[in-house]
DNA sequence: ATTTGTCTTGAACAATCGTTCTAGACTCTC
DNA sequence: GAGAGTCTAGAACGATTGTTCAAGACAAAT
């Protein structure tokens, strides 16, 4: 029972998150990739397959760290401020050190979803889920009284989803913290 | 003055910013460009210069187009109905061949902006136009009295604004047309 | 018809791409 | 300590990357 593995794989998996994220998967080569990670060529292949793997397995890590976000979000924070967290998640990166990263799913739908069945049904899904934890906070702000009655949750969330889709768009684009204040603002006045 | 370029311009130009559209920049090899052009190599630099160039020729081509798509638009229609047929031009592509591939300065946003100064330019400027164009009809349409009075145009264009980008990244990564339509409606609603 | 100068052509460039392979290093079991 | 088996290390693979170059093809000017 010889020897176990050397790295850490979840960090090394992060590594590569962060170095895909930043720059998108045809831009990020596999020499960037070893460096990054620092696990040998080798080694990254026998554990994760090939690249596309890699990326595909990275962008299940994000996923499921989207998820948690927005468990966590639906129970600590009433709903309304729950959607507006939701927002400003992807404005934390902004300042943290000065790169521009947004949404690393919103990134992948554009560079790889129409080409890549399997890519396509991760975002595809991601994104579903994202309009459903919209649609529960809607139908939950109405019961407690602070989102209007006149306001019907399977809209709005659809109408929510886009508007965060455009804001992450623009925080990689067009970081300006005055533009995505107003995105934000005028998205939430949709509930009033 | 010896003979003139043999090949149209414009027409591989056109090409080339078909290619780019469908697979993005990276993913783009100058030997397809080479093929779906029909311009030799050799033509391809000394014409438009590197591959950096030459996409750059392409967004800007694409980028006039939809200029002139907008002042139609502006001349041509009421105002909230120049707004909604802005959001339906990105739809039309949808069923012509099957190919999502949604709006090219977008996808752009995300794959090269973040790391090119001289594209974030073309981009943000493209974003503000659009903006502006939205503003410019809101204003328009509250005189004309079928947009309310609460709107305020500025807001509501960077929300139209960002709407759309998220509409657009819903045409590329999950091309159902319900959920569009529904997204332009909700979109649509911040004018009532 | 020769010259002139740009255009086209396709081979060729070095560099990098993703991927594989062969040694050697190491930890465990017997 | 010998053997077994998985890990690491880095060279090496052919293919493809973006780009350049030298030679030939062509139209106009002399």
């Amino acid at each position: 029972m010889p020897w176990e593995k050397q790295f850490d794989k979840q960090a090394a998996l992060d590594k590569a998150l962060q170095a895909f994220w930043t720059r998108g998967y045809e831009a990020t080569s596999m020499q960037e990739l070893v460096d990054c990670t620092g696990v040998n060529r080798g080694s990254l292949y026998a554990t994760y397959g090939d690249k596309r793997a890699l990326f595909i397995s990275a962008l299940h890590m994000y996923d499921d760290a989207r998820r948690r976000m927005l468990s966590e979000f639906e129970a600590r924070y009433p709903p309304r401020d729950a959607i507006r967290r939701v927002f400003l998640s992807f404005m934390t990166g902004l300042t943290e050190d000065g790169s521009n990263r947004g949404c690393f799913i919103t990134n992948t739908a554009l560079e790889l979803a129409a080409h890549d069945a399997e890519i396509r049904d991760i975002v595809a899904t991601a994104q579903q889920d994202v309009e459903d934890f919209f649609k529960r906070m809607v139908k939950c702000g109405k019961a407690a009284g602070n989102i209007a009655d006149h306001v019907k949750p399977a809209d709005a969330a659809r109408g929510l989803l886009a508007s965060l889709l455009g804001f992450v768009v623009l925080v990689r684009s067009r970081p300006e913290p005055a533009l995505l204040q107003g995105v934000l603002s005028d998205a939430l006045r949709r509930l009033d």
